[in-house]
DNA sequence: TAAAATATTTAGACATCTCTAATTTTAAAA
DNA sequence: TTTTAAAATTAGAGATGTCTAAATATTTTA
């Protein structure tokens, strides 16, 4: 008798696990930040770093860290910084993916302009539904990447990291294509929307100024002069 | 100088009432569950009706209440019931616009089935973004009714009140169309579903029985014995 | 390496929304 | 109309997630 309740307990629990986990609004947002801030797979983020991301305080911080740690979520010794666990890093990624997804949506179907996406997609990205992704990601006709050129991690996880180049580090004469942008705020967004600097346009260093690093690009049919502010936060694949 | 500071205070004033008042889930749930239980305009809802719709305790609704009424969304007098207030109405509706346009689009873009959308859209309608709204209502070119038949209001709160009348008030011989259902349930849609009874079909008394009340009806290619269970559920427009 | 500066954690408190266990008010029954 | 039953409210407390202020660790600098 006993043997069968093992049994049937063991199942739960991986129901459970697979399906039904459910995290707070404020878990999830922490598990992305940390995503996001853990540059080095091996590099500790820290409290303070933590707390600037999340617009809050280092004392909150500990608290909610210390949660995410007994839930298995990352990994977390007091005083050494927080690291994603396997667990913690698998849902961040979930969370990325509906966000990336339903910035995709928002431009592609509603008319949504590339700097107008990420405010609603933070609320759209913690509606729980399998169905509802897996639909959205089939109704997309299953995209790569979002409307800023960041990769689409799929149902597992997994996503393909391209070989991309900050425009600041190229030297004068290389050129590429455009890929991603770094700094996905509105104001540079709609910067570079002024000066018709878009996703897939092909991109020439004519002229690199040593004093400021500022560029001469030609971009397209273009010729544009631009700092560093602009070239440091632009993705090329040559 | 001073006039001028009022001027864009009232200003201020003026943008925030219409575009920026929030509500937390809570509070929003409860006016959605007031609108619904109140059939009469003018009719109280009780503390204990509340506690059922919202699956909670009486106490926590008259906690809620009281705070609901603080913000002026409903008019309350101490184990008076509660009203929804003006303002509470426009509130509700907007709730109810944003759950009946995502029910839609789950149906028409995403292959969901009637019976699948209602858990979704009750977390869906929470997103808050006014352009999000009205791209969505354009994407799906303004639909005028859910996947249940129940009237969308407009921008302006404003919608059709269909003259419908339940299928158990009609005699033998009287026919008419299916443009709703009121047990929105998964069980019962399924039933409907398992049955070939889907809106926009034309359904016929042919017979109704005195003693239980039970029907055989003709619905298009088919006959059918229903009983009140099932008649009580379904609207018919004349 | 000891003092100073910085980073992190702990302790205690607050707001929101919930609950249980009384208490009070209203409605129904005798 | 008094008693009883039902409905609604209040009081006090718990969980979550936040904060400030104080205490403790770690790192930097002299």
């Amino acid at each position: 008798m006993s043997k069968y309740f093992t049994r049937i307990n063991l199942i739960v629990t991986f129901v459970r696990s697979k399906f039904m986990v459910m995290f707070s609004l404020s878990e999830e947002n922490y598990l992305k930040a940390i995503f996001h801030l853990q540059t080095h797979p091996k590099a500790g983020v820290s409290t303070n770093a933590l707390a600037e991301e999340m617009q809050t305080k280092a004392s909150s911080v500990t608290d909610m860290v210390k949660k995410l740690s007994d839930k298995n979520l990352v990994i977390y010794k007091k005083y050494q910084g927080v690291y994603l666990s396997e667990s913690g890093r698998e849902t961040a990624l979930q969370i990325i993916r509906k966000h990336r997804l339903w910035e995709v949506f928002l431009v592609e179907k509603l008319d949504f302009t590339w700097d107008e996406v990420h405010e609603v997609a933070e609320e759209l990205e913690h509606i729980k539904s399998e169905k509802l992704i897996s639909e959205l990601d089939k109704f997309l006709d299953y995209p790569k990447r979002d409307p800023h050129g960041d990769p689409i991690p799929d149902a597992q996880g997994d996503f393909q990291v391209a070989n991309k180049t900050l425009l600041s580090d190229l030297s004068k004469g290389e050129k590429g294509t455009l890929v991603g942008v770094k700094d996905t705020s509105p104001e540079f967004l709609k910067y570079l929307d002024k000066n018709d600097i878009a996703l897939g346009k092909t991109i020439e260093v004519v002229d690199k100024e040593e004093f400021d690093g500022s560029m001469l690009i030609q971009i397209e049919d273009q010729s544009l002069r631009v700092s560093t502010m602009v070239t440091a936060n632009i993705f090329i694949k040559i």
